[in-house]
DNA sequence: TCCGTGACTTTAT
DNA sequence: CATAAAGCCACGG
């Protein structure tokens, strides 16, 4: 089993961040490591949570459309009807709950 | 160095 | 609405 490296470690925490309720999309959190000057792409911040996810709340992260990754669309809906989330069928209102990290908390808590 | 692999995304049917 | 195809690019072997 791989060991997390220094990006891994960085999208757990902003992911760590999500607020309950609130939603990201993969390609988000891609563009968000971005902008804090990592290479990163939509399909590796998937594999991070695939491999190392467990710790946080990975169910917060849906894709670009709305709906759930076909992998965990089920424990991810209840979950998310658990904390409020309207689930319909395996689609989340992404427009509407999209969480938008403050970027200078954010680069604190990269520190 | 090269190559197959995706918890993805966008565009076209 | 659903499906397919093409694009994408970091990563591990």
């Amino acid at each position: 089993m791989r060991e997390p490296g220094l990006l891994d470690e960085r999208i757990l925490v902003v992911v760590d961040a999500v607020p309950v309720g609130r939603l990201v999309s993969y390609g988000d959190l891609a563009v968000i490591m971005q902008m804090l000057g990592m290479p990163c792409t939509a399909r590796r911040v998937a594999r991070t949570m695939r491999e190392f996810g467990a710790g946080v709340p990975w169910w917060r992260v849906v894709r670009s459309d709305g709906t759930l990754a076909p992998a965990v669309a089920q424990p991810a809906a209840e979950r998310l009807r658990g904390e409020g989330v309207a689930v319909d069928g395996a689609r989340v209102p992404l427009v509407q709950l999209r969480w938008q990290p403050d970027l200078d908390a954010l680069s604190q808590l990269m520190r």
